[in-house]
RNA sequence: GAGCCGCUAGCUCAGUAGGUAGAGCACCUGACUUUUAAUCAGGUGGUCGUCGGUUCGAUCCCGACGCGGCUCACCA
């Protein structure tokens, strides 16, 4: 990291030599009292003779993002939070002294100016420095003017210098901003409490997934990070928080793709006395309203397709999705054996302890799921995929749950959640022999919140939506590392992770 | 985890049928008091991802490794 180039070694000179100067250049008494925006709002519509009789001053900071040095009189662009304007630097306006000091100054410098503002002779607002100070002396040199930064890699691992000289990449995560406020919008106004659940958990819970596993010192136990806050929140419910919501990060020790972080944020709302039938509401209503705060419209331009997010969505069962999408006849929905058959000849490989609900789920995902380019709940999932869902009344097979599909995705999955404390023991136990028969994924036993529900939950709904996968939809990203500022990359230099031997220490 | 592609100056990219590497921007020196990819003149800058092999000689050919991108697998 201690790379010394010879662009560097020319700017720690500089710094050095304003040093002996007497300057300090790193200040931290410049206050701008104004943003180049506010400036561009207020005079922009103004010509050059009527701005010559505005004589305020104003006070701008901001990093150098050009400079055009013209003998005795210079221009610089700078750059604040709200945009850029350019400033004119001459030196009978700040004297020989102000001006030879500022001639040594770098593109990426932060400078303090004051003064009036006017328009040059092609017409561009700028601001005329009275006076003008080094705030940040920067050492190192920013990509070119002109290609920018291109490099995928650089632009995740120094996510700083890309959101320095690609003006999108700040305005896309100003969007993932205001995606996070409509949705928290939606459920306060409808009387949700927000909270805080833990992310450190001792038995990891509320998704089949696998977790990541930590190490607390003084107690001398292992804890998982959390792989979801569900079983959190339903305790909250019990509780008495009957409408509750966590934004916040999930963990799953599982691959990376375009798809898939190992750190993402999730949504998880719940609401008593509410089926899944209203979350369908809410949920249409937070994301179509999120996409007309974010770019003004429910059509969105999602890589090459038009995604109409205008309620009301597509509902479907996964049986009627498999008809849909598959040549499967409908004994292959209610028979075992046909299923398992029809799962291998296209090509899945089902496992003997699979019952019908496991393969049809499997059949699912294989057949419709990339399918579901339009916004589409499927409904009525197999009980045996669904070990927190409410049962439906009519048929315990299937449980009474949906999941949102946009872009062949899954955004959302959301249930009445299962109440009945005996009924959820016994499918934990079933869970608990999926593990033991070796999949890593199934869930553990967590007595803790049986004991809850034995006090009694209300009848209730929750869902989950994956903030990121629609922050993607919602700005046209087609990795998830574009909408994360930091996604997880391996370390920059070798494979220099902490080993077991350096974990002692 | 598997396959394909990539890694050359601070940035964006050329290039060498194997003979010590180029451009633009940036940077340095000089000129220039309304420019805007400012202009003009001159100049600096590279263990060509790492290690090894083949060769008289490797940035180029071969192998291993590292990192990244894409596709597939698992998943949300």
């Amino acid at each position: 990291m201690e790379d010394t180039n010879e662009l560097i070694a020319q700017r720690r000179q500089k710094l050095e030599s304003l040093k002996d100067e007497g300057i300090n250049p790193y200040p931290n008494d410049f206050r701008p009292d104004t943003l180049s925006a506010e400036l561009v709002s207020r005079f922009t519509e103004l010509d050059k003779e009527a701005l010559t009789s505005v004589t305020e001053s104003f006070s701008l900071a901001g990093r150098i993002m050009s400079k055009r040095v013209m003998g005795k009189a210079s221009f610089v662009h700078i750059m604040d939070r709200k945009g850029r304007l350019q400033v004119f630097v001459k030196r009978d306006l700040i004297g020989e002294e102000a001006y030879s000091r500022f001639k040594k100054y770098d593109i990426g410098d932060f400078i303090g100016i004051t003064g009036r503002i006017f328009k040059t002779n092609v017409g561009e607002l700028s601001i005329e420095a009275a006076e003008l100070r080094l705030l940040v002396k920067s050492l190192r040199p920013l990509p070119e003017k002109w290609h920018g930064l291109t490099d995928q890699e650089t632009r995740y691992r120094q996510r700083y210098v890309d959101l320095i000289v690609n003006p999108g990449v700040k305005e896309l995560f100003k969007k993932r901003s205001r995606f996070i406020n409509v949705v928290r919008d939606c459920l306060i106004e409808r009387d949700y409490l927000e909270v805080e659940t833990p992310m450190m958990q001792p038995i990891p819970g509320g998704a089949t997934a696998k977790p990541f596993v930590t190490h607390h010192n003084a107690l001398g136990m292992d804890l998982y990070l959390r792989i979801a806050p569900e079983l959190y929140l339903k305790r909250l419910v019990v509780g008495g928080i009957e409408r509750v919501f966590e934004i916040n990060r999930n963990f799953r020790n599982e691959g990376i793709s375009q798809q898939h972080n190992p750190e993402f944020t999730m949504l998880e709302f719940y609401q008593a006395y509410a089926t899944y039938d209203d979350l369908m509401d809410i949920i249409e209503d937070m994301v179509s309203r999120a996409a007309m705060e974010i770019n003004g419209s429910c059509k969105v331009e999602y890589q090459g397709e038009t995604i109409d997010l205008s309620p009301k969505w597509t509902r479907m069962t996964v049986k009627e999705a498999i008809l849909k999408h598959s040549d499967a006849s409908e004994s292959v929905l209610s028979d075992r054996k046909k299923a398992f058959d029809y799962a291998k000849k296209i090509g899945l490989e089902p496992e003997e302890r699979w019952g019908l609900g496991k393969i049809l789920t499997e059949i699912f995902d294989e057949v419709a799921e990339h399918k579901l380019i339009q916004p589409t709940f499927i409904t009525q999932y197999p009980t045996e995929v669904s070990p927190l869902s409410r049962k439906n009344d009519d048929n315990p097979d299937i449980v009474d749950r949906f999941e949102l599909f946009i872009t062949g995705r899954e955004m959302a999955n959301a249930f009445s959640e299962l109440n009945d404390p005996i009924d959820q023991k016994e499918r934990f136990n079933l869970q608990v022999a999926e593990k033991d028969a070796g999949d890593e994924e199934a869930h553990f036993m967590d007595e803790d919140y049986i004991r809850a529900l034995e006090y009694g939950m209300p009848p209730t709904a929750g869902a989950g939506l994956g903030i990121d996968r629609l922050v993607m939809l919602l700005t046209n990203s087609a990795s998830i590392r574009d909408v994360l500022f930091f996604p997880h990359m391996r370390p920059e230099e070798g494979r220099k992770t902490i080993t077991d031997e350096e974990k002692k220490h």
